[in-house]
DNA sequence: AATGCAGGCAACCGCGGGGAC
DNA sequence: GGTCCCCGCGGTTGCCTGCAT
């Protein structure tokens, strides 16, 4: 008895995401917030299946992603991580509230394998590796209290998750928040633009005139949202340009298509004002707001959030490193430690 | 300048877990 | 207890880009 399809494979559509179908997929979710994806496709009217439009909003549109290179810290720690974890790439992203599984994910595969089998290569000889890079008798030593490690893992990720959902100051989606007026006007410029266009070249352009138009016509939100939300906005629409863009090729959505239009200068306040109030994931973005990358070593405490802020100078031993210096049998440790990926900053360990 | 190739990344696919009925 | 549905996760694919030739 197979499973069936997550969705009618006729008439749906697949390859890159248009930037009109990210503007009505973020005004459907800033109005009913996130989930219950099944019903988004109907509602919304995007062609799209719901795990389509699940993994869109997760891996890209969601606020407080942080996109671009992973820093030194973020290496190692994903080094680190993946050594205790394994390949379970949403409970390693969980500590790094910025990256999503997807990006952690594909940065191992491209990057950090590549770096562990160079250095392995380096001290060839006596150990043998298995694809993930790691040797087997590390693989073998970590293995020692790995299963109390998890268990600790999902503890901490169950007390996240609990936290979140007990503060009264990160609050989900509430539609009375937002304004009903200019969300309908911004679908509508949406969906007339989603008329116009299919293509993501149209990107840059037409998602800087949506946005501006939008913008212009709705009320400025509260300013205490500006910072998470600008910063999501950096981080995502951003990323792929800004405003006023010049382009009018029509190729398909690509890299280049935002990399070519930098010079974004109102779409920060348009995505504001889009989303209208804290982030969705006002606790990773919270985290993301107070913690330089040096700083989220605080995130692995047993303090609560905002102690995050409170400590913003002083590295401290996270949990997780805690854990690792605790099992002096770690041996992979050692070989990460000689990883030396960043000299500057090996002593953070 | 044109072509081929490899790398990077966004998106898709299939499976499993968990809740509802 | 069994089935269905939804969601999340990890592995994989395919496209795009940049670089080498």
């Amino acid at each position: 008895m197979g499973r069936p399809p997550c969705c009618d494979k006729v008439g749906v559509k697949k390859g890159p995401w248009t930037p009109e179908e990210d503007i009505i997929l973020v005004s459907y979710i800033q109005e009913h917030g996130p989930g219950n994806w099944r019903a988004v496709p109907s509602n919304t009217g995007l062609l799209r299946c719901s795990k389509s439009c699940r993994l869109r909003w997760t891996n890209y549109l969601r606020p407080g992603i942080k996109r671009g290179n992973f820093t030194d810290h973020e290496e190692k720690m994903i080094i680190h991580l993946q050594a205790l974890l394994g390949n379970r790439w949403a409970a390693i992203a969980s500590y790094l509230p910025q990256r999503t599984d997807n990006d952690i994910k594909n940065y191992w595969n491209t990057h950090l394998k590549k770096k562990l089998k160079k250095l392995q290569t380096g001290t060839e000889g006596h150990e043998s590796r298995d694809d993930d890079g790691l040797s087997s008798s590390a693989s073998q030593s970590i293995s020692r209290g790995q299963w109390e490690r998890r268990l600790q893992t999902d503890i901490h990720l169950a007390k996240q998750a609990l936290c979140e959902a007990l503060s009264p100051e990160k609050p989900n989606i509430l539609p009375d928040q937002l304004n009903p007026t200019s969300n309908i006007r911004f679908m509508n410029f949406a969906k007339s633009a989603s008329e116009s266009s299919t293509t993501y070249a149209s990107s840059t352009e037409n998602i800087a005139k949506l946005l501006k138009g939008w913008v212009r016509n709705s009320p400025k939100s509260a300013s205490s949202n500006s910072a998470v939300t600008q910063q999501s906005f950096n981080n995502n629409f951003a990323d792929r340009g800004g405003t006023e863009s010049t382009s009018s090729d029509e190729t398909p959505s690509t890299k280049a298509d935002y990399k070519n239009n930098n010079n974004c200068t109102e779409l920060p306040e348009a995505f504001e004002s889009l989303f209208g109030l804290e982030s969705f994931d006002s606790s990773n973005s919270e985290l993301s707001q107070s913690m330089s990358p040096d700083e989220s070593c605080s995130f692995f405490q047993d303090h609560h959030l905002h102690d995050c802020k409170q400590e913003p100078t002083t590295v401290q031993m996270s949990l997780l490193e805690k854990w690792l210096f605790e099992d002096q049998q770690v041996k992979d440790y050692n070989l990460i430690s000689d990883l030396k990926l960043d000299e500057n900053t090996h002593n953070i360990f």
